[in-house]
DNA sequence: ATTGTGGCCTGCCCGC
DNA sequence: TGCGGGCAGGCCACAA
């Protein structure tokens, strides 16, 4: 379920895993292997060495191999799609982070690597739509969200004629806000989810990436995306919580969204 | 190139 | 209680 705050849980609960000898991989189900590689080759690259380093950019975790040949350089790239979770030495780490309850079957146990020690990293995935995979491309993505400057906002909103919400879930433009977040920001931007992208005003543009950043740093320290302000209101029946109106639930970007229809312009 | 759509998967919740 | 439908915080291939 996690969007940028979560998967930076994540990577922090990863971090637990660095420097610590691989001894086996375990694919739980070969389809969360995800691009060209076998899973003969990500157990060869995998065994023997250690992750030195865990980074997030987006809503994708890297785990940087150190070692020696024939690992040296490799990375594992994690993504948790929408139900993906992770352990390390059987604790998920959200202890700091308010989640609705997470059960723990083995039957979702989709890849996970075993360290000489005893010890574990798990990527428990019920609905398979998260993956793991070798050297992943993260020039796909777009600068993180968290970091992301005036200057970056303008160019991933560009001209488009594509929806607002659209351009703010578009990874490649912009990584790490999804479907909740960005109803949220856009809630507190007071910015219509369907605008087209390329038609804000300087401020509004201004104003935007300011909730862009707040808001996750907010959420964040909360302790997840779903802690937004408007997340209680949005449900069937569910009213603005900053004026009252019935809000709006349809579909933005291939998304369901919810938006306030008299403050969100 | 950009934008929209359907599909991938499984679990859960609601109404009949 | 059982069953069907709809829904889910993501992403990718494909079509226009």
């Amino acid at each position: 379920m996690p969007e940028l705050p979560e998967v930076e849980a994540y990577r922090r609960l990863a971090e637990r895993a660095l420097g610590r000898p691989i001894s086996s991989v375990v694919l739980g189900d070969p389809r969360f292997l995800r691009g060209p590689t076998s899973p003969r080759r990500l157990r060869h690259i995998l065994r023997g060495a250690s992750f030195d380093v865990a980074r997030r950019r987006g809503k994708l975790l890297v785990l940087d191999l150190g070692g020696t040949p024939p690992s040296t350089g490799h990375r594992l790239g994690i993504r948790f799609g929408m139900t993906g979770s992770l352990l390390v030495d059987g604790s998920s780490g959200d202890e700091e982070l308010i989640y609705s309850s997470r059960r723990v079957e083995k039957r979702w146990e989709r890849f996970a690597v075993h360290f000489a020690d005893g010890g574990s990293l798990v990527v428990h995935d019920p609905r398979l739509l998260g993956g793991v995979s070798l050297d992943p491309d993260e020039e796909l993505l777009g600068p993180d969200a968290t970091t992301l400057t005036l200057a970056q906002l303008r160019g991933a909103l560009d001209t488009s004629a594509a929806p607002l919400k659209a351009r703010l879930m578009d990874q490649a433009r912009l990584a790490g806000v999804g479907n909740l977040l960005a109803d949220e920001i856009l809630w507190r931007a007071s910015l219509s989810p369907q605008r087209r992208a390329g038609s804000l005003t300087p401020a509004e543009t201004r104003r935007l990436h300011r909730h862009i950043r707040v808001t996750l740093d907010e959420l964040s320290a909360r302790g997840g995306s779903h802690l937004g302000d408007l997340m209680p209101a949005r449900q069937p029946g569910g009213r603005c919580p900053r004026d009252g109106a019935a809000l709006v639930r349809s579909t933005v970007g291939g998304r369901t969204s919810w938006w306030c229809p008299r403050h969100q312009g």
